[in-house]
DNA sequence: TCTGGGGTCCTAGGACCC
DNA sequence: TCTGGGGTCCTAGGACCC
């Protein structure tokens, strides 16, 4: 199935054994960190760190060099410059790191229509229908992979296999700078020596419940009782890692993108006491809030307000419209008044944030919004999703995205009785 | 060591309606 | 007097992911 190269990385060795992992999972290597090595080539080969220098901050990024250290992202800023007090740090610049994203998702797209992004560096690929004219899952990523550094300077790896999770892991065993060809036959020989840690869904606090069952590899987990399972991590959880020990992952590539809700959030310096601060906090968080709003032509009817204390112990509080809203000041309104009978105004306030949720799309947006058939063909493009319902009618858009300006809009046409809502046509 | 900011999904209880 | 069951909506918290 593969070895390790000359450098250590691994490399697929059966090229031709691969007709069955046609999903590619895509993913960055250190992506922040390389970014901005390639405006200071003079750091490589040092251990660089990417995140803010204050008190309160975490690390974004880390060089492969500076993991040597056991530096690793979302590690405090604090701790990582204790186990590498000779670490480089620098400032974020995700401006930089959103153009090089549309550089080579881009890429992505022109190999297949089937791309699903996973955040700012990480997609998806389906390449079942791909093979016709670029070859097999192999030929596809070897070249994608020397296009990407080629046009970028920057490296990726990739994983392939029949289901996303083994494509995912495939990459992550891949890193750095590999290329990790999992055949379907070899899925639960790849899957069943690793550690728990490695399912997906399981964190921290998952993996210590496991453990307090003795179960430690994907292996264990695959030959317990489902029921136990369920007892141990609840119903939805439990039917989750049963199937993904076996290899069953039946989540397809999808394009859809329609966000649920959409927030910012802003921790202090130092715990704020005074009510008046964060009153101005939650009226800049607001506006930014509704400016993303209108900005995707959305409205949204539940309004959270989060807030966090000095002892970390974190509470929400939402309240639901009658009519959804995209202003900024509406949206202050209602979560200062959230906030006001929250009985938390005399608390000294760490994080304080605002978030919409129950969104709708159906104003105006700006930017490309594409249609796609349920054939994953690409189809057409309209400058507004009003104008893609004018043509295709009121059911043909039930997605958009939320994401930066530049960001293509993709919208699924998957169910033409209903509107963008959901509710069947006709209906009021 | 002391924990960012952007999100998603799941669970559970209570209100309310039929 | 005590007692149904199903479905939806709302709220709150927590685990997890990038």
């Amino acid at each position: 199935m593969s070895k390790q190269d000359g450098s250590g990385r691994l490399v697929t060795t059966t090229p031709t054994a691969d007709a069955t992992a046609n999903i590619l999972h895509v993913d960055m290597d250190a992506f922040f960190a390389s970014v901005e090595l390639l405006e200071r080539p003079d750091l490589r080969g040092l251990p660089v760190v990417v995140g803010h220098r204050s008190q309160r901050s975490v690390v974004t990024a880390a060089t492969y060099e500076a993991r040597k250290f056991g530096v690793n992202s979302a590690m405090p800023m604090a701790v990582a410059l204790r186990r590498c007090p000779q670490a480089i740090v620098l400032e974020p610049h995700f401006e930089r790191y959103q153009h090089y994203s549309s550089l080579v998702m881009s890429m992505f797209d022109d190999v297949t229509p089937l791309v699903e992004r996973l955040g700012i560096d990480e997609a998806f690929l389906d390449v079942s229908g791909s093979r016709r004219l670029y070859g097999s899952p192999f030929e596809i990523a070897t070249a994608l992979r020397r296009r990407v550094h080629a046009e970028t300077g920057l490296h990726c790896s990739v994983g392939a296999a029949s289901t996303k999770f083994v494509a995912k892991l495939a990459s992550s065993v891949a890193k750095p700078d590999g290329l990790l060809i999992v055949p379907e036959a070899s899925t639960l020989a790849f899957l069943h020596p690793r550690p728990i840690g490695n399912l997906w869904g399981v964190g921290g606090r998952t993996e210590e419940t496991l453990r307090g069952y003795g179960l430690n590899t994907i292996g264990d987990v695959a030959n317990t009782p489902l029921d136990t399972l369920q007892r141990a991590v609840g119903a939805a959880g439990g039917a989750k890692i049963h199937a993904l020990a076996w290899g069953r992952d039946p989540r397809e590539v999808t394009t859809r993108a329609d966000e649920k809700s959409v927030g910012h959030e802003v921790t202090f310096e130092t715990d704020v006491r005074d009510a008046d601060r964060i009153r101005r906090e939650l009226f800049r968080l607001s506006d930014q809030v509704g400016r993303r709003l209108r900005a995707a032509g959305a409205t949204g009817r539940t309004v959270v307000l989060k807030l966090r204390f000095g002892d970390f112990e974190t509470i929400t509080r939402s309240k639901t419209l009658g009519e959804p809203t995209d202003l900024g000041r509406r949206i202050f309104e209602e979560v200062r008044g959230v906030y006001e009978t929250s009985g938390k105004v005399l608390t000294p306030i760490r994080l304080v944030g605002v978030r919409m949720e129950q969104l709708t799309f159906a104003g105006e947006s700006s930017g490309a919004v594409g249609l796609w058939d349920d054939d994953a063909d690409w189809r057409e493009a309209e400058t507004t999703m009003d104008a893609l319902r004018a043509r295709f009618g009121p059911g043909s858009v039930t997605s958009a995205s939320l994401l930066g300006g530049s960001t293509k809009r993709v919208s699924r046409n998957a169910r033409p009785d209903a509107d963008v809502s959901g509710r069947p046509l006709g209906a009021e």
